[in-house]
RNA sequence: GCUGGCAUGGCGCAAUUGGUAGCGCACCCGACUUGUAAUCGGGAGGUUGUGGGUUCAAGUCCCACUGCCAGCUCCA
């Protein structure tokens, strides 16, 4: 019989399966015949077309990962027979499993799981498939009630759980019996594969990571299962690789890098999720605003400012405690009088932290009539807000309780709309890049039916008209179902940082359902009453979220705009005090945060104080440059430039800066 | 909020079976000071997150609370 094997015709016996094929390529370890990704062990028939799929491909990494999770729930139940099965899919870098067991995880388990599934990956057992019926697999596995739920939701898997598709998909059902070497059946799974032919094929690529409970299907009103999180990869190196980048995320971790750096902190007095900013930290965030405020006003944004507490009838007119209450600092009631029997003389009212700023633009917006000729009026606030986040997502500056957004709200006709939003866009990425990010694509946030005000033709022109504006960006756009908030559906710039994670940055959301709600309104040229379109934007998201992710992504070692200490610089002896005090008083003359190290500490102290400080430039003076009238640099590599003119250092210095520039 | 773990000077850590809370860095004082990541000596600093309990005795055991860490759920 004839079959396509990676697009070659060739002749095969019957009964040939991919393991016979590709005998001779140990990094295959599943095939993809028709386009569906099958067992290597699955006899082919006349006229398939196959391919080979690699370990190294993203499919096949995925099929390694799936195995392994396979193999870490053999351990479980090896070691704790009595051990539910629940899900256990790939995900990036890794899988995991649930579990449903008496006692959670302890890191002693999780040492002794990793010996056993050693053993089961030395003893090199393969994955042997056959399907089954509902009814047989139901009987078969009547031991375990989680997969029985699967069973009965598989037409739908997608929806049952994340990751339930790797256990159960449409058509039959499968179980995957685990053989050793002696035929005999050492587990067995529901599972709808494919998987890798051989347990051998995991080799020392993988590790497990962490346990933690997750709750059964993704709902919080389900029992909590515990988890098993691991991480597989083709080789030993890889994984190691791998390993190298948790611990440089680690290293760059904003908390770590606050602390050390002293550029903020959590103080308990204060409360969970509400940051100080100390000097070094402030500098840092004044630069950060001050050139976004420069930047907002040559676009044409007018600057407003607005109170962090309000009455409640505002946060109901804009609808947030319809659908946030939880999310919001509980009330405060004021203005209540009661007299010496406690009986209320005089009610009181409810009053609360705001948790948006866009209500209260809209008051300014309301404040006096609008004529069409003030559109788009665009306003902006560093807004102070609080959110009361659940105790357990509060997460450094990245998911705090009190944070600033840089908010923008912009006011504008339905002809300007596009117009309008395009500009945004652009003035957004613009800005991004200028604070050194340079890796983007986009996300469509749409409607979500369950949690969304206003009608769907409304719904419909908002999100079109996004679409077309990020289509034309130019940049990738991804789509993000039912992503929207209540009022109108979103495009957000989503950032890859240095080390490659992706972070959610500026929001732009175009909404028809606020105006209408507060019933603004300004007078068109035919003196008509119209309804404004309203664009939120926010850049940063939050300034405190923005500061973390940049210090994250420069690992410390700011631009030298941003850096806290643009300059230290370190006389060789103490004779050359002067000399370079001089040279420091010439910067900041100029504008640059610079200063002299003339402490007590002898020369080298001081060049690995200002290294751990991560101060951009470290200017040097000793009997050598000042004969030349010079001075000698030396930057965060360690890289030396030496007698430089004392001018033409200066020059360098400041144009650093005035670039935005990294050194 | 849920599950699990953790909490010892400013920071990083130590303290045997429950038996006198130590070390390094930072800080203060003194001496030293000539070319690229730690000069030497001395000093000060903690009722061990908070509140209860068990015990002759608690950093250590138990309970509650607060905070932090990981994951889940959530994220306008």
């Amino acid at each position: 019989m004839t079959v396509t094997i990676d697009g070659d015709e060739r002749s095969i016996d019957s009964g040939t399966t991919g393991l016979d094929l590709f005998r001779d390529r140990r990094d295959v370890v599943v095939m993809r015949v028709a386009g569906e990704l099958v067992d290597l062990a699955r006899e082919l028939v006349d006229g398939d077309v196959v391919e080979a799929v690699s370990v190294n491909e993203p499919d096949g990494l995925m099929v390694l990962r799936h195995s392994t999770a396979h193999v870490l729930a053999q351990a479980v139940q090896q070691v704790n027979p009595s051990a539910k099965l629940g899900i256990g899919p790939p995900i990036e870098n890794g899988f995991y499993y649930d579990f449903d067991v008496e006692e959670p995880f302890t890191p002693e388990d999780l040492k002794k799981l990793e010996k056993t599934m050693q053993r089961i990956v030395k003893e090199g057992q393969t994955f042997s498939r056959r399907e089954i019926s509902d009814a047989d697999a139901l009987a078969e596995l009547a031991d375990e009630p989680y997969k029985c739920e699967l069973v009965g939701l598989k037409s739908n898997a997608a929806d049952a759980a994340e990751g339930a598709s790797a256990e159960v998909g449409e058509g039959g059902l499968t179980i995957y019996d685990n053989l050793n070497r002696q035929g005999e059946v050492k587990w067995k799974d529901l599972c709808r594969g494919p998987h890798v032919p051989n347990t051998k094929v995991l080799a020392n690529g993988w590790s497990l990571m962490r346990s933690a409970a997750a709750y059964w299907r993704g709902n919080e009103n389900n029992p909590q299962l515990q988890r098993v999180y691991g991480t597989a990869w083709p080789t030993k190196e890889e994984l190691t690789e791998y390993k190298e980048r948790l611990a440089e995320a680690e290293r760059r971790d904003h908390r770590r890098l606050g602390a050390e750096m002293d550029l903020f902190s959590f103080p308990d007095a204060i409360g969970s999720g509400l940051a100080v900013f100390h000097p070094k930290g402030g500098v840092i965030r004044m630069e950060m605003e001050e050139y976004s405020r420069k930047r907002h006003v040559e676009e044409g944004y007018e600057f407003v400012y607005t109170p962090h507490a309000t009455k409640k009838q505002l946060f109901e007119t804009s609808g947030h405690l319809d659908w946030y209450a939880d999310g919001m600092y509980p009330p405060m009631h004021m203005d209540e009088e009661r007299d010496a029997d406690g009986n209320i003389t005089k009610q009181g009212q409810d009053y609360y932290l705001k948790p948006m700023n866009c209500p209260m633009h809209n008051l300014v917006f309301d404040s006096r009539g609008r004529s069409y000729r003030e559109l788009p009026l665009r306003m902006f606030e560093f807004g102070t807000v609080y959110r009361n986040e659940k105790s357990g997502v509060v997460h450094g500056l990245t998911r705090a309780r009190g944070f600033t957004q840089d908010d923008a709200h912009i006011y504008c006709t339905r002809e300007q709309m596009k117009d309008e939003l395009t500009t945004t866009l652009n003035f957004v990425l613009g800005l991004l890049k200028d604070y050194g990010l340079t890796d983007f694509y986009l996300e469509l946030s749409t409607r979500n039916p369950e949690k969304s005000v206003g009608d769907d033709d409304v719904w419909e022109e908002a999100t079109e008209t996004l679409r077309e504006v990020g289509i034309a960006s130019g940049l990738e756009l991804v789509p993000d179902p039912e992503g929207a908030a209540f009022y109108g559906p979103k495009i957000s710039v989503q950032t890859r940082d240095a080390i490659g994670r992706s972070w959610q940055m500026s929001t732009i959301q175009l909404d028809f359902n606020l105006p209408e709600r507060f019933e603004l309104e300004y007078t068109a040229a035919d003196n008509s009453r119209q309804r404004p379109v309203m664009i939120h934007r926010a850049l940063f998201g939050s300034i405190e979220r923005f500061f973390a992710i940049l210090t994250e992504h420069y690992a410390g070692q700011f631009p030298v705009w941003l850096a806290p200490v643009q300059v230290r610089a370190i006389p060789v002896a103490e004779p050359f005090n002067e000399y370079l005090g001089e040279v420091v008083a010439e910067l900041k003359r100029q504008g640059v945060r610079a200063e002299i190290d003339d402490s007590d500490e002898r020369f080298p102290k001081k060049i690995r104080n200002a290294s751990k400080e991560k101060v951009p430039f470290v200017l040097i003076a000793g009997g050598d440059d000042q004969e030349a009238n010079a001075v000698s640099f030396r930057l965060r590599d360690g890289s030396q430039d030496n007698q430089v003119p004392i001018a033409d250092a200066v020059a360098r210095i400041v144009a650093a800066i005035a670039d935005k520039v990294q050194v």
